[in-house]
DNA sequence: TTTAAATAGGACTAATTTGGTCCAAATTGC
DNA sequence: GCAATTTGGACCAAATTAGTCCTATTTAAA
């Protein structure tokens, strides 16, 4: 039902708690699976894709581990969703080159921009901090503001 | 990559194909398969879900078609996706009662209320009218005073 | 009253995507 | 060298989606 699959949402889950951690230390996989009840096999490939997108540093072999790669406050939920699906976009056509068979659609291609635009600034106007349990009131009341103002 | 499912795309081109039809009569589902190019038995069953769900008025029988249940101005993009998809969410836990098993992502619960909250004004704010070619331009013109503007 | 042209409803299968697991290789610190 | 990690990729199972088809019902017109 037009729902981001449920492994970026593991992986939002997943750095909302490494956000939540001590940030002066790495963390593993094994102990991100037990704090997030997401089973280790799952939690191991999401860290990888985490990281191979930049959005974690990882530190290999013993006493390795994950890490945030910039402040909570410099990710946003758009970059976690983009590094699991790719662009942001609610239809191909816009990411793509379109080549889509009926003319027809392509009259709707632009509107469609626009709507995708839309979301994406939405998604891009989260950070990561703001998910997180400790400054929660404090991240509602700018999604409130920046969001649901002019609407 | 959190878009919108192929049929949910073919059912915004078969409602903006036939808002661009003539509003004086109904169309078959012959017609606007001719029209979209997209196969019958597809078109049928789009057909028959949007009646269903009351976006198109049908009239069996012999002379009988499809035809818009009111005015283009007065459906949204919104409309159409929830037809097809059901509540506009990105995740599960913003629709349902909340029955996720990690109390973390509760944390993450409100901020995505908001999220998705914002995705669904952003479509309800497209009306058909402006998917067509006809008011292409005037469309988009309302489209960025409403939403682009404040981001 | 019969026939043809439609929609309505639902079952069914194939195709695609997604979720989840596992293994072998490379790296690092002790 | 050994143990603890991440890395990369292959693989299968499960779920979802797309697409087709069949039969019943309704309606207008011949």
């Amino acid at each position: 039902m037009m729902r981001i699959n449920k492994l970026t949402d593991y992986g939002i889950v997943v750095m909302t708690r490494i956000a939540d951690m001590d940030q002066n230390r790495v963390h593993t996989a094994r102990e991100i699976s037990e704090d997030s009840r997401i089973p280790l096999p799952t939690v191991t490939r999401l860290l990888k894709t985490l990281s191979g997108n930049g959005l974690l540093d990882s530190q290999r072999g013993s006493q390795g581990g994950y890490s945030l790669s910039r402040s909570s406050d410099d990710i946003s939920v758009a970059d976690i969703i983009e590094t699991f699906e790719g662009p942001i976009a609610l239809t191909e056509c816009s990411t793509n080159a379109c080549e889509c068979s009926y003319e027809t659609k392509c009259s709707v291609e632009e509107p469609w921009q626009k709507i995708n635009d839309t979301v994406k600034n939405a998604l891009e106007g989260i950070s990561l901090n703001e998910m997180t349990g400790k400054n929660q009131n404090e991240g509602l009341l700018n999604l409130s503001m920046n969001y649901s103002g002019g609407m």
